[in-house]
DNA sequence: TCTTTATCGAACATAGTGTTCCATAACTTA
DNA sequence: TAAGTTATGGAACACTATGTTCGATAAAGA
């Protein structure tokens, strides 16, 4: 890949990411990013497609960093051990998601991003399953799809909340919670 | 209050609810509300300010349906019967947004319409002081305004759940859902 | 009837998006 | 190092949508 490419592109991200600090992504505007990116108007469009390609792209990559990069080298993918490994994980991805607080804070408050939300709800899906909770929703008694979802939602909406009361609890505390409230 | 102004508010937001069952949101243009209401653009601006109040306006007006009309009428804002009382009430929610399953669609869907959720949060948050539910928060181990938080939106949730699978589920059946994951 | 006022319609300013074109500069490869 | 390729810059452009202004007209209320 050119030089010119890769410096542009990771002018754009980080101008993107910037701004996204500032303020919230349905404000943000083309002139702005192309202006703190110091690029010209065509360049951008030759990048990416649209704004929302760019936000699309950005949510992607934060996704699999919190994902990919830190979830699996964990644990390795054994959740054989129930709920504890399981919540050392999820402990492990509100860590994650504080030290780079800056980042995630507007994306989470993105009216756009629920793509975001919706690619934590696959992966977390496939963590459910091999938590085995969908025996759960059996005991339950609520089918597996609503069993899904409720705890999807739960789990994100703990996180949504832990960012808005300023990140002041413990990791390990709102896990504790999400656990206390679904278990 | 000029029967003119009646006639052209009334043709508006009927107009916009029309647009609203047809599009979402943010695809639909004060072009397209003032060709179907058949008035001028400087008479819309005359009523709403920008195309959000309109919004706003409807979301306030959906909400007080919701809430203030069949609610209060109901129970009498008695629920002090426990958690059998508020199942009625929330049963009997879920048949008015059912009933009119075509204007809620879009407002749950529509991303600028977290406004409504916002009524309805704060709504509900009275409703689970009634029911003592916040001790209930004592008796799991975590904090009440978590506790609030993550009850408000497991509702918000199951119904959002349950217009995406096309109301399938019987209203009763999701309340009992509701009940059995928040229990 | 007389006065008030809501509406119409067209034109306007503003702001943002995404496109096009070409000269120029930077890069790759041979 | 030279030749050829390709990314960039910058300006101009078309387009869409928002919200404003203003004077003429028609409908309402007193």
């Amino acid at each position: 890949m050119d030089r010119r490419q890769q410096k542009t592109r990771a002018a754009v991200l980080s101008a993107f990411e910037a701004l996204l600090a500032e303020k919230r992504y349905e404000q943000i505007t083309v002139q702005d990013i192309i202006d703190r990116a110091d690029i010209g108007r065509s360049t951008f469009y030759a990048h990416f497609e649209t704004k929302d390609s760019l936000l699309d792209y950005t949510c992607r990559k934060l996704f699999a960093h919190v994902f990919d990069d830190h979830l699996s080298s964990e644990t390795s993918h054994d959740f054989s051990g129930g709920e504890r490994t399981a919540d050392r994980m999820l402990t492990h991805i509100l860590y994650h998601l504080r030290d780079d607080r800056k980042r995630y804070t507007r994306i989470f408050s993105c009216e756009s991003a629920d793509l975001f939300w919706r690619y934590f709800q696959t992966q977390f899906g496939s963590l459910i399953r091999k938590e085995g909770l969908l025996e759960k929703s059996r005991e339950k008694g609520v089918p597996e799809e609503y069993y899904l979802h409720f705890y999807c939602s739960a789990y994100m909406e703990s996180v949504k909340w832990w960012f808005e009361t300023g990140l002041t609890v413990p990791p390990e505390d709102l896990t504790l919670y999400f656990r206390r409230v679904t278990g």
